[in-house]
DNA sequence: CGGTAACCGAGACGGTACGTCGTGTCTTTTG
DNA sequence: CAAAAGACACGACGTACCGTCTCGGTTACCG
């Protein structure tokens, strides 16, 4: 995703070609650690000596151990999270099915330890470094406001969308309260979650009067 | 906020008191550090050269730089902050003048660069330092949704409150968003703060149909 | 014998007196830090703590650490070490048994481990600290001298002073000697103390042939 | 001299060299600032800040300052000092002329007030670094200590060595007198040092009567 | 098939900041 | 007014990482 344009069409340059073996245990390096040591005790320099490799060769491929970090979760998310999130976007009937079923996925996502690690380190550097920040709001962010722009154009189609609702408002709302629960609250109370959607499918899918 | 309660009541422990002149250069040095040079570049080494202190001096009362930077800011809002918020929580008559006072002395906070700044920093740190973390969940954090409580049993009281609406769903949409503002959007575009408040809103005060 | 001349004949100064237990726990305090944690590890910060004295009592009466060292020594030395060393001026009988005796003696102090440790801290003291240093000298240093004078001159008196031997010689030779064994050697090594007795006495007390 | 054996013959390890330029602007470096100012007042901050490296390129080489400092006077001392010592060295033809040559080369070395300051702090680090100490032990005075035994052996081959005198003593002496002149006397008055040297050639190199 | 170019591991380098310790001074309370 | 307690400015400690820079050695293309 973050990936530089590396390889401009054909791969014609002189040289070694990249070793996709240190590419990969860096980004298992990475997760590793992250998930031991948690959201902080990550370091280029540990990285490098648990993935075997030089340091150099983190920096020249990558801009950051954040971005180092959004690789290694977007690599692990093409197994399970964007997978899950793919089904999540399949055709509920109504937008508040649509809607509770993304909502409950990605609340599932934010009450997974070493997940919500992942994502609270990232949010972190995000805003400590603004070369970074650019990148994931750009990159990460934004792709998934998309999801939710999917949900709200298909509800528009199919006619069930509640007046003066925008996409960007309903993006705004469900990802303003999915981050919140990630970055501040500790842990949850048992029914929260589903008292939460509840709610929010309440809140965004209701018809309502109109204020005349 | 921070304070500990170091001394119950009467100070009556034997020892030189503590210097509040030093207490004050080390909390302006802060502000004064984390406005210029933003949300990075913000040190211990720094604040206390700055504050023409010994970096014992701030460890000897904050557990982390963090918390210098939250006693710095509410000693700031002391002067405007939390006096606008007092403000804002005047009863306005409705639920949804209520609401939409709060939200926009809120995102005009979020959109003071300085102001963001803080916060963001402060948001990045509590994810990197689990310690302060708690600390900056249960006071910062929690203090400000006890705002919103206050708003919603007002409403409560005054009958305008929409049905099954709680104060924990709204506090929560409501810093969900105004943060998911702060940490997610680089800066905002012309009218999206005002198409903000007003889509919030109405979400959150119209009068809602039931659920048949 | 550092102390400084604090009773300038009566005490008729107005205030509080000085308070001899603190005086003693301070020197105890030293004795056994330096006794335990060897010759580093001995700060003012930890004699205070140890002494249960504040630091300032501490600079009211000793211009520095090691001077309370000095102080610590003399009043232990007061029980056994300078008893022994009186004993050992007694007359032997013969400049090369008093020789004997003297360096004799001084090994056995130089051995001890603690006794050792606190005089190798001081020296080390005097190198570092020049006020220090001075006041070692001239106090410590030079009362020891004194001692070998003593010897000389009875030699001299009884007629069995090797021709040309000077008091200052015979005590540079004699301490010298024996600092350079605290300061310069590991540990002894069985029968190295009394193969140097021997020779030191067979240097400086054997007659000799004139150079003609 | 201190120089560890890093690298056993071939220096086959992979990564960046050693880079000599830094090691020496580091001993550069340290000579002057205990040249400058004196026997305290030298740090490894300090070193590295006058070297313009960082403190941990002096902390991967050296285990300590002191052993800076040693590196940084034999590193001077061939230029001058040992040079000297090589040239006091030569045969004179008797052991009395020998002597005499590398006791005056010696106790002019310890009058020179920075060759002082500096052997006087190396021996005090000795005393309080323990580990620190068993390296100047067995390397730095040591090496000194074998100087004193080829004079014993020339003089030994050729005839001239007192009866029953050993290296041993003879180093014990002679070094011993050296550093005692170097730790525990102030300034040197006028005609000591040739007295001193005349003396103890005397005590050492004069023919004595056998004992009994 | 022998350059030449880019890769890789290792690790030294100049830096910045960390959090701790000790110094010597000062201020407050207690006896 | 001395002594305890302890806050204070200061300076150095030794460590951890940062991002850059050699090194020697390993592919791969290209002429």
């Amino acid at each position: 995703m973050v990936e530089p344009s590396v390889a401009d069409s054909a791969q014609q340059r002189p040289g070694r070609k990249r070793c996709d073996r240190s590419r990969l245990s860096i980004l298992s390096a990475a997760w590793e650690l992250v998930s031991e040591l948690g959201y902080a005790g990550l370091s280029v320099e540990g990285i490098a000596a648990r993935a075997g490799t030089g340091k150099q060769t983190i920096y020249r491929w990558w801009p950051s151990k954040a971005d180092v970090l959004v690789d290694a979760l977007t690599a692990k998310a093409g197994f399970h999270a964007t997978a899950d999130l793919h089904i999540v976007l399949e055709d509920r009937g109504s937008y508040a099915d649509d809607l509770r079923a993304f909502l409950r996925a990605s609340l599932r996502l934010a009450r997974d330890p070493v997940m919500a690690g992942v994502l609270r380190t990232l949010m972190a550097q995000a805003q400590i470094d603004p070369s970074f920040g650019a990148r994931f709001r750009d990159g990460f962010l934004q792709a998934r406001r998309e999801a939710v722009r999917v949900l709200v154009d298909r509800a528009r189609d199919r006619g069930d969308l509640p007046t003066g609702q925008t996409s960007d408002t309903a993006a705004t709302v469900v990802f303003g309260v999915v981050w919140y629960e990630i970055l501040a609250v500790g842990e949850a109370k048992p029914h929260r979650d589903e008292d939460l959607v509840d709610d929010l499918v309440a809140l965004l899918a209701a018809p309502r009067h109109e204020p005349h």
